[in-house]
DNA sequence: CCAACCGCGTCAACATGGCTGACCTAAAAG
DNA sequence: CTTTTAGGTCAGCCATGTTGACGCGGTTGG
């Protein structure tokens, strides 16, 4: 009888963990790229800018399609935001030098400033999360994240360097 | 000297640190959704169903207007697609007892199905995560996750109305 | 009791950001 | 020299968000 109702509560909290993480993630996602949305509704552009942007500015003179595996889009759609960012001033592309078809993207001063402006939020919420965490919970919040992504995207986090510097350049 | 590097050094970790932050929200919301989105594809549904879903399963009766809180989105927006799955019999209304002008909102058993399909993979996707990191890591990733909320989301977690003790997690 | 408010639905129009498919150029690689 | 690759472009479709206007019926307070 015990052991049936120890059972059952064990069931019901996992299910019920389980179902919280599922919502943090939501919430958290939402939070977390709402300011940013509102900065760039005003200067008519969207979120899928920003992550141009970010990256961009993560990996200075990564190629075209270093960034579409980053983004998984289509170039199609990721050429929709990098053009108007490229016409716009806020990115530029410089002809590779190994390999003369490449665009090496990295952002312009104008383009770094956004990029502050645009990310300032999200690392002051991050920021403020961590500190009233703690550097251990930091360090599981970590270890639960990593955990969720494919192998593909964990692998941005372990190496030195991201992939493509490893590989043939 | 070696104080300058020190400092220096420890700018560094900390803009590393919350960039890291940054991208594990961006790729684990990505593969977090991925699945899910697949299955809805092939059935004409989209992410947004899944959500309402999600919700109606989690709070049975929810109102029209407590979802839309939850959510977040105008009831334009949520009328297309909780239009599409009352008409398609995934969800039922009833009219609320309380005030006649709620519509109170419940999975239908084709629903609970539905739901449990869709959300298996992200509760794998958890559990494996959560397993793999172990119970520290997961009190601390929730820490974390909590910290990023805004106080409306946050006050979700502590005290929800039914069925949920005041354990300590 | 009735006017005002509220819960919900709906029509219309628009924006963003995904997608597919077709087709192009120029450079690299065999 | 032919094929492959990096990148761009046009055209159209779809899902999902938005604003604004309006209607219906139920609730509620003066």
């Amino acid at each position: 009888m015990a052991d049936l109702k120890a059972g059952v509560n064990q069931l019901f909290l996992r299910e019920e963990e389980l179902r919280t993480g599922m919502e943090l993630l939501f919430y958290a996602y939402r939070e977390f790229t709402s300011e940013p949305d509102e900065i760039l509704g005003e200067i008519g552009f969207g979120r899928a800018h920003h992550r141009v942007i970010y990256f961009v500015g993560r990996y200075p003179k990564i190629t075209v399609s270093e960034l579409l595996a980053i983004l998984k889009i289509t170039k199609q759609s990721l050429s929709r935001v990098l053009g108007e960012l490229v016409r716009q001033g806020f990115i530029d592309q410089q002809t590779g030098a190994r390999d003369r078809r490449q665009r090496l993207l990295q952002l312009t001063d104008k383009g770094v400033e956004l990029e502050r402006q645009l990310s300032e939020t999200q690392r002051q919420r991050i920021a403020r999360a961590y500190r009233m965490a703690g550097a251990e919970a930091v360090e599981g919040f970590r270890k639960v994240m990593m955990g969720m992504l494919d192998d593909g995207d964990r692998a941005k986090f372990t190496p030195p360097a991201p992939a493509r510097l490893a590989t043939k350049r």
